[in-house]
DNA sequence: CCAGTGCATGAACGATCATTCACTAGCGTA
DNA sequence: TACGCTAGTGAATGATCGTTCATGCACTGG
């Protein structure tokens, strides 16, 4: 693997760091944390099992890496959909429809986020944490702010935010390419459904 | 173990294989089944890993019996909580809150048969998913049954049977008991959601 | 050209995994 | 009382786990 070669044409090949990542995302995410074995990861990318440790320090560590990358993207990727201004209503649906197209676009990391929690050490499970509740936290602003200009029908904001997320995120649990429905027409229905729960009556400005 | 004192003042302590099952399905949805071994359950339930095996075939076996048996109880239960009879509004009502205070009072039940289908192996696997499309079989009749009589918001019902029992079984992930709402508290918030989400106005007959 | 560094190797570590098995204690039934 | 079955034991099986490490190659900057 040559150095210069990656500056003057780009990557020629993923860096093996990355290769490691993908391959233990994708199967963490297909069979779970504890079920995937370092040598199989290996196997996978390429090379041998000690060869995993010079890029990460233990399976720890490569999970770690996984999960608060992927939420420290989404936020970013969330912050960009969303822009801070705007009616309620407005970043309501920019909200729903981020995060279904996020979820189906990344089903893997959205996947490992969610259900390898348990799988974390302590330090790593706190910062992963955060990000969750940050996210989750863009979604109450936004319902506080409807329930604020009365274009909402608030019950309980923290209950019903999180009952949306489980509801949108839930797409990645049935949703398959090449189905009936394409991402977009599926995302339309999933805002439907957000902002009639809502008390929100349909509007083309939506 | 006297079979007979059981006979006469009922189970003088629970068997050793619904002890072994009790066990298995609290550390299952508490860390994964991959994740946990049999010496473990073994020690917990106070016997040694061989003794494990006169009850349940193989560890394979112990996850299929505990999911297995939970969707049956599951469907049972449902149809015994929302009668066939009924207009769709009364039934989705009864629907989604039976189906939030049960998962509230089963969740490692729960918790488990949603998230270890991917440590099922094809046979148990093929059952489990038969009972778990049954059970959102249930709901899908409710919405086409509303749909017909033009009473819900329908836009599609496969989406939104699967989005709306998202939104409910993801009441498990955040819901403890002892916080600021009661689980029937919980269950009408969501009941207002769900219906909302139909189109449905608020009526007291709901 | 040479020293240094990053990365992959392949063998080995001890620990733990699910499962098997010969054996036995204790019970209900005959 | 004698028999047979249920259930628990404790040791052993081979496999696989995450991780370590000495070794060496290929490439870098000086």
């Amino acid at each position: 693997m040559l150095k210069s070669e990656a500056i003057i044409s780009g990557p020629p090949k993923a860096s093996t760091k990355q290769a490691i990542a993908r391959v233990a995302l994708s199967l963490f995410a297909e069979r779970g944390y504890p079920a995937v074995s370092m040598r199989e990861i290996a196997e996978r990318v390429g090379i041998r099992q000690g060869g995993i440790y010079n890029h990460f320090g233990s399976k720890q560590a490569l999970l770690v890496h996984l999960m608060e990358g992927h939420m420290r993207a989404l936020l970013v990727a969330l912050d960009a959909a969303v822009p801070k201004g705007g009616n309620p209503r407005q970043r309501l649906g920019q909200f729903v429809r981020f995060h279904v197209l996020y979820h189906l676009s990344q089903p893997d990391d959205v996947f490992i986020a969610y259900m390898e929690l348990r799988s974390l050490e302590p330090e790593g499970l706190a910062r992963v944490k955060e990000l969750r509740r940050a996210y989750e936290e863009r979604l109450r602003r936004i319902l506080e702010a409807g329930q604020r200009l009365g274009v909402f029908a608030i019950t309980d904001v923290p209950v019903q935010a999180m009952g949306l997320i489980a509801m949108l995120t839930g797409v990645t649990t049935w949703y398959r390419d090449g189905g009936r429905l394409s991402r977009e027409a599926v995302a339309e229905i999933y805002v439907k459904m957000v902002t009639r729960s809502l008390g929100v009556e349909e509007t083309p400005t939506m």
